[in-house]
DNA sequence: ACACGCTACCGTACGATGTACGTTATACAT
DNA sequence: ATGTATAACGTACATCGTACGGTAGCGTGT
């Protein structure tokens, strides 16, 4: 039984009329040298290509590509696409910095939000990683402190344990939905262009208001961290009237 | 050049010994009468589809299948899978009913917020389609229709038309936030498991407050709609402080 | 009744993708 | 030089969306 080729390789003695001459002969690499690759190394490459890119043009083809290297070869360091992506989501949520600790604990908590705001929209393909992935709440310690800062500053307001975690829930769907959108905004520019068009051209007749505010809605399509500093105040807002009067709002 | 079969058809002369010894013969289905196919009727199986099956598990193949048709049968009704999702975004969208008109302007507003929050979490599905489509600012009558009415009670309460512009974006940030992690809690219960066992086993010592706070952070993962609308009357009292100081919060 | 044409339905093929599986070359120890 | 572990790899396969062209079922005109 010694082949020269193993059992599975087409046999070309049927060569049809079909223009393919050849079979395109992908190029043959030539093997990289065994300390080419790291997890490290594969991840950089990784991150690059989806903030490049962007989520939906990433495979583990064009990332072995990238780096000079057999898909296959990806598979010695991670398990999968998805250990591959959890492990690019770690590795920006570690790079996470709390911001400093002086001012009031409103300071503070406004603060630790639009940092993490922040943090999420300069990584537009790693948001919809954290934010379209199958399980993510495998978090590190980096994302472990900074949800019990943000617990201890809302305490530190005055806030009972309930409206604690509850203002910490609310927080926290604000930020992802805010840079959710944004991130969808800088990302399909000709999309925003569509709605600012329709904006601008809506009947007055059947849709006042919204052709009343056109201008006021344009503008804030301008920059979407303005308008998330703006909810997030009105958010602020209404945390400070429960520190004060300790009932729920309403 | 009158073949029996196209050009293409692969020549089974070369049979090896592999053990494929006949093509699989995917069963070949019997044509389906002329009348069979609806655009209607395909959104109705393709909802059911995405709401049973999930986003994930869909594909045109399985839609095909489900309506006892051939694939690209429904490439006669729809140019392809992105319209195709289009099209059953809209239907959604379209079922929206705006609430009753009564009560007081931030009723009115609050209502229309957890009616357009319910919605969402409704149709699971749609809504990823919704946060991950790669355009959908052409949106409906509906939809517009809503986005004036929320101006209207906004302006109503007596918000410039900055801040109502404004306050309708965070209001919108926060419903889709919620809507999202409410819908991803619901699609990965393990997930969900996974944070709760990870929250009820943390080291006091390195998140003193978190570690204090369990309780109420697995209470929170219960209910999402109580959730959404603690954070909504959070925001509307922010919104509330406006009408009443007419400059921005801070 | 019969033919004809339109088009809804369909089969096949193609180029992607993630990855299971087995192979091979390289670096190091001996 | 020879062995050995394993990093890097090539191939194959299932699955996906869909381009393309074929074909059969219907409506219509005679």
């Amino acid at each position: 039984m010694a082949l020269t080729r193993p059992v599975y390789a087409p046999d070309m003695s049927s060569e049809h009329s079909t223009a393919t001459a050849a079979p395109p002969r992908p190029a043959r690499r030539s093997r990289a040298p065994r300390g080419s690759l790291s997890s490290d190394l594969i991840l950089d490459h990784a991150l690059r290509l989806l903030d490049e890119k962007g989520l939906d043009a990433f495979s583990m083809r064009a990332l072995a590509e990238d780096l000079g290297v057999g898909t296959m070869a990806l598979y010695t360091y991670f398990r999968g696409k998805d250990e591959l992506f959890r492990a690019a989501r770690d590795r920006v949520l570690a790079a996470y910095t709390p911001p400093s600790t002086e001012g009031s604990w409103d300071q503070q908590l406004r603060a630790a939000c639009v940092a993490v705001h922040e943090l999420f929209t300069g990584r537009p393909a790693v948001l919809r990683l954290l934010a379209e992935s199958t399980a993510n709440e495998d978090f590190l310690d980096t994302a472990t402190a900074a949800m019990d800062r943000m617990l201890a500053l809302l305490r530190e307001g005055g806030l009972g344990r309930e409206d604690a975690a509850r203002a910490y829930g609310t927080l926290s769907r604000f930020t992802i939905g805010s840079a959710l959108r944004e991130v969808r905004a800088c990302a399909h520019p000709e999309a925003l262009d569509a709605f600012r068009a329709r904006i601008a051209a809506l009947p007055q007749d059947r849709f006042p208001h919204l052709a009343d505010l056109a201008p006021e809605l344009l503008l804030s399509t301008e920059s979407g961290s303005d308008e998330y500093a703006y909810g997030l105040d009105l958010i602020l807002c209404g945390i400070r009237t429960l520190a004060t009067t300790p009932t729920t709002p309403a």
